[in-house]
DNA sequence: ATAAATAATGCACGAATCAGCAAAATAAAA
DNA sequence: TTTTATTTTGCTGATTCGTGCATTATTTAT
C-alpha cells in the first residue's frame, strides 16, 4: 500500500469521525503503529489535522487554546456599543437576558429616557440604576442556569406586550435553522419576546453564527437586524446581509 | 476516548448548562473523578472556564453582584439567622425585599429544597444558586430606590397567590400604628404579600422598633411573628410578645 | 465543633511517543 | 542486469503521558 494511499484512508477516517486513534488505524492499514505514527506526524506537518496524545483530531473539531484574554469579553462589548446607536430617548424596549445583554444594560447612558421591559433580573437591577428609565421586569420561574425568568407567566405577560423593538442574544444562529437555542423554556421566552416587538435585534459573538442548537427559536426572516462584532462588510456576514440589516 | 475528546464534551456540557458537576462529568464519560478533574484544571489553566467548587462554569457567566454597604449588617445577619429556623424544608415561602431579605437569601442552605416566590430581583438572585428551590420572582416596575418589583402587575399576582408564610422587612414598626413604612407603592406591594399568606414573619433590627413612617401596612395583629436581634426576653421585645410570637 | 464532601498531592503502572538503527522496498545509475 | 542510493518500514529501549488509587488537606454542611 502506497504512502499516498494510506494517508487519505486517514484523512478520510478524520473527516468521517472527527477523532481517530492510532491502535485503530494501525489494525485498519496493517501496518505498524509507527508508520500510522509517521503519517500523522506528516498529515500534521503540511496542517490538515491535529496530532493529540493517542490519535488525532479534525482541524475544525480542535479549539485552539484561547489565550488567557478574558472569554469574549471584548467582543461581547464591541457588539453592545453597536447596539447602542439603535437604542434612541424615548423608545419601548424589550431585552432578553444573557451575558452580551448585560454588557449594553451596563453602558446605556445614565441620563437615558424611556421605558425597558426585560425578562433578566440582571439586566432590570442594572437599568434600574438609571433614574430615567421605566424598567418593568416580566417575572417567572428563575432558571437555575441562565438567571431568566421563564414560564407560563413570562409567556402570558409578554403575548399582551407590544413593543417598538426587541434586543435578544444567540445561542446559535445559522441560514439554514436561523436563530437556535438550547434550552427548551429560554426558546418559549426568545418566541414570545420576538413576538411582541416590530423588530428584532439579535446580538451575538461571531463564535456563535453558523452554529445550529436543537431547538429553534425563529428562522432568519424574523430578524431584521443583526449586531455582531466583525464589520458588517466581513465575508462570513454576507449570507445573513441578504435578508436581514447587519451592523 | 481521547483527552481532547472528553475536554470537548465537558466545554459543550458547560456552554449548554453554564455548569456542570464533577461528580457528573465523571459518570458521563465513565472515567475517575481525578481525572475529571485533570481535565478542569487543564481548560481552567487554557482559561477556557472557571473551576469552582464542586465543578465548573462557563467563563462568560460571572454574576458581577455589586455588594453596597450594608447598614448595621452584623445585626441583619443576626436577624437572618434567627429566621432560618423558621425556614424549613418543603415550605412555600414569599419573600419580601430589602438588605435582611437579602441576608436570609444569602444563608439559605445550598441544598434547601422548596419553593420561593418573591418581589425582590436580589432575592431571586441569590436563591437561584440553589439548585433545589424553584425561584418565582413576581415582576412589575422595578423601583429605582428599593429595588423591588412594585405597581398593579404585583398586586395582581399577588392577589392569585396563597403561601405558607411570608417574610417581609420593616421600616417601622410601633404598638399604636403598627407596621409602618414612607413609600406608597412599597405599601401595597407589602399589604398584598401579608394577604397571600397564612403567616407573617416581620424582621427588622431592633432600631425600627417603636418608630412610625407615614403610611400603615397593617396593624400588629396581622403579625404571628417578630424577628429582631435582640433576646425574646429584652425588656424592648415585651409589649410585642403580647400580640405576637417573638424571637 | 464535628462530620461529610470535595480537592490536591504523590506514586505506580500501562499505554503512547520518540529517536535511532537495521531490514526491506523502491528508485536511479552503471 | 547489477549496483548503488534513497525511501520506507519495523523494531528496541528510554522517556513521556494519562489514568487511577491512596493519602492528606481544604472546604462545606450539620
Amino acid at each position: 500500500m502506497l504512502q499516498e494511499e494510506r494517508q487519505n484512508i486517514i484523512i478520510n477516517q478524520i473527516n468521517l469521525h472527527h477523532k481517530v486513534l492510532t491502535t485503530d488505524l494501525s489494525k485498519l492499514l496493517n501496518v505498524s503503529l509507527d508508520t500510522v505514527r509517521r503519517d500523522l506526524h506528516e498529515l500534521e506537518e503540511s496542517g490538515r489535522i491535529v496530532k493529540v496524545h493517542g490519535g488525532a483530531v479534525s482541524k475544525s473539531f480542535h479549539i485552539p487554546f484561547q489565550q488567557p484574554k478574558v472569554y469574549a469579553r471584548e467582543e461581547k462589548k464591541e457588539v453592545a456599543h453597536k447596539a447602542l446607536s439603535i437604542f434612541k430617548d424615548g423608545m419601548n424596549v424589550l431585552m432578553g437576558g444573557g451575558t452580551i445583554m448585560l454588557e449594553l444594560a451596563r453602558i446605556i447612558p445614565k441620563n437615558h429616557k424611556g421605558t425597558v421591559f426585560t425578562v433578566s433580573p440582571l439586566v432590570a437591577l442594572e437599568i434600574a440604576q438609571r433614574s430615567n428609565i421605566r424598567v418593568i421586569l416580566i417575572g417567572g420561574e428563575v432558571s437555575h442556569d441562565a438567571y431568566v425568568c421563564t414560564g407560563p407567566t413570562v409567556i402570558s405577560q409578554l403575548s399582551e406586550l407590544h413593543v417598538d423593538i426587541a434586543f435578544i442574544g444567540a445561542n446559535g444562529l445559522s441560514v439554514k435553522d436561523g436563530l437556535t437555542d438550547h434550552d427548551w423554556d429560554v426558546v418559549q421566552v426568545k418566541k414570545a419576546l420576538m413576538k411582541a416587538a416590530d423588530r428584532t435585534v439579535v446580538m451575538c459573538i461571531s463564535e456563535k453564527m453558523d452554529i445550529s442548537q436543537k431547538l429553534v427559536v425563529n428562522p432568519l426572516r424574523a430578524i431584521e437586524i443583526l449586531i455582531t462584532e466583525l464589520s458588517p462588510t466581513d465575508k462570513r456576514m454576507q449570507k445573513y446581509a441578504k435578508t436581514m440589516k447587519v451592523l
